[in-house]
DNA sequence: CGTCTATTTGAATGTACTCAAAAGCGGTGG
DNA sequence: CCACCGCTTTTGAGTACATTCAAATAGACG
């Protein structure tokens, strides 16, 4: 199990003690999964919380007229997880797959419970990581609200350069909120505009 | 100082002793508003969190036409904050004003941590009520992508009932994402197709 | 009661979508 | 190693949802 990325990870919010990142990796649990393999189903309960190794997952919901929506790409040194199953144990709204061949950690909720209750600390580090993805979450939804589709694509290249050449841009498409025609259509105009 | 509400809300997540229920009540600068009032302006840093003892206020940006994006409400017993400025203590893109006349509590930033250091349980209160407000947020993220703007509002109206009848529509408007014109004219459409 | 703000209404416009089809690209097997 | 197959991207024409701008009406607060 590779856990020098997840360590040097929490480094960054708490430190640790050699014994304490014992406890936590031993919580652990790793699981490698394919490209096109699910993690999760919607309507199943998210019983991990996932960190990714390497690869890259995604988090998405289908609507009423079979269109995928992208809620979160996890790549490389991310968690992912359908916080709302994750908190309440019911059944969630998100699918789960690899977009790449990943290898993953697995945190179950009771482990995670768990490790509250021995190490402490961890609260504090899942509240400042949770309060950055809600920061972010934010400025998506105001991004929403007031950006034009042209924006929200050069804001998304600007937050996540890496993927931008790594996945096929109908995932960018979905992500954004445009048609994959529509995003096609948007970087031919900026082409042309010269704004690319 | 009114503290019944926040306690209460409080009690839902944690189980506090009396004593630390003092310690945490001594930490909170109580505070009046008036209508129209700002308690933030953006670029400001947002130096507290706030908890909405009665009235209700907003948080939102202006974009670069100079319209407004109401990101969120906070009525009688939620919090407030401009999350990214209150953690990184640098300038935020919100402004926070009253829709309605306020009573409001005040937890600095500072006491915030010396709260966490007396009573280490705050750190999983806060870490819960991040939770679910992200999820609130990951929730309205999927709504932009796959709602047409009359489920958006349908969707609205049912999260937030007390509030369809008691803020301006416009209010509304900025919040789901369309105009106050199209609001409207949905809302006529509704009458008449009888989803009203 | 008057004034200011919010809401409604209508016509013209624009941004993004739908549907259909062609072209491009990448992986796999023969 | 090349050919084929499936998936992704591109292109185009027609359409729909939502915006803009302007003006009239309604409503709320001092």
């Amino acid at each position: 199990m590779d856990s020098e990325l997840i360590l040097k990870s929490i480094a960054r919010h708490i430190a640790l003690e050699p014994r304490e990142e014992e406890i936590f990796l031993k919580l652990l649990q790793p699981l490698k999964i394919k490209r096109k393999q699910f993690l999760l189903h919607r309507g199943e309960v998210c019983r991990h919380a996932v960190f990714v190794n390497s690869g890259c997952l995604r988090g998405y919901t289908i609507d009423a007229n079979g269109f995928e929506h992208i809620l979160s790409f996890a790549p490389t040194g991310w968690w992912i997880a359908d916080m709302y199953s994750y908190i309440t144990q019911e059944g969630g709204y998100l699918n789960i797959d690899a977009l790449e061949d990943a290898q993953v950690l697995q945190l179950s909720k009771e482990h995670q419970e768990s490790l509250f209750a021995q190490v402490p600390k961890f609260e504090r580090y899942y509240r400042i990581i949770t309060e950055k993805s809600l920061v972010s979450y934010q400025l998506r939804t105001l991004d929403n609200l007031s950006l034009t589709a042209q924006d929200r694509y050069l804001n998304f290249c600007r937050r996540y350069p890496s993927l931008i050449n790594s996945i096929p841009q109908k995932y960018i498409a979905s992500y954004i909120g445009v048609t994959p025609e529509f995003l096609s259509k948007m970087r031919k105009d900026m082409q042309k505009q010269g704004l690319w």
